[in-house]
DNA sequence: ATATTAGATTAGACGTATTCTAAACTCCGG
DNA sequence: CCGGAGTTTAGAATACGTCTAATCTAATAT
């Protein structure tokens, strides 16, 4: 995704292409790495122009209700955000709370009759476990 | 499940089975209705006798430790729990952010090569969407 | 061009959820 | 009794995110 297609995106959404706004979507595009609102603020701002804190977390808001964003909340941590590009499931480890990329494949949604007269937007299927870097700390040596 | 029950399920998992613990836990096997750890505080103290908003948090981190209790992480709202009873899956109203439970059904699991050195422990399915009573106020009546 | 307007940005105060701290308490075995 | 691990407690502290009110910007209307 290039800077034309960012800027398209935004527009399409309804969204001025600000600096600011522009910015935050460019990083995550970049950078697949799940990062906290925190992350994105300092990264955007080592670059140009300061951005506010307040801002990074409007344009966040912005971007999630666009649907160009998505927010990845895990528990007791900061939420973090990836842009949303091609489909894909998530992996978050019990140990140090990476999130990490995982090959789409298709769910089975519910049957109707569990569902109600609730309208289903979307299934996530989030895995739970340790991350290879983890597991490896973890688990015992095989032999010494 | 009844007080023995409680008593047993938290000695097995080498908890004490302390008056604070114990209600925490009774609590969330008698409500089903995900509570956050405020409401768990307010309910468990409006009995007797009384426990701390630390301890609450405590044994609310103990008991999913033991796996005994489920956190549900809810973007920008407090976290909510409930006792890990049948298997069931989790609905999250973009609206209201209520959480309910959806009957549950087998998740295929990921091809063992997406995973890589990972561990899997759990496949969390989450379906998001409107709740029926926010679906209700939100549709626009057919005909009035 | 100038006025008007809605949208966007800003710094910092604020609020809420959660964790930390350090002292006291409880239970149990020796 | 005594010692130690586990637990509880009140309140301070932190983390994360939202809000406010002033200012700025960009798009449109006159
Ligand atoms: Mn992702
Ligand atoms: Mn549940
Ligand atoms: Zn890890
Ligand atoms: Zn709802």
């Amino acid at each position: 995704m290039d800077a034309r297609a960012i800027r398209q995106s935004l527009e399409d959404s309804g969204l001025r292409c600000t600096a600011q706004r522009y910015a935050v979507m460019a990083f995550l595009v970049e950078h697949a790495g799940h990062p906290t609102a925190a992350e994105i603020f300092a990264a955007v701002n080592r670059v140009d122009p300061r951005s506010s804190r307040a801002t990074t977390y409007n344009n966040l808001r912005d971007l999630v209700r666009a649907g160009l964003v998505r927010e990845v909340a895990v528990e007791g941590r900061a939420a973090r955000f990836d842009a949303r590009g091609i489909r894909h499931h998530h992996f978050v480890c019990d140990r140090c709370g990476n999130v990490e990329d995982l090959e789409w494949y298709d769910v089975p949604r519910p049957a109707s009759h569990s569902l109600g007269k609730r309208v289903l937007r979307e299934c996530e299927l989030i895995f739970r476990g340790l991350c290879s870097n983890c597991a490896r700390r973890r688990a015992p040596r095989k032999a010494s």
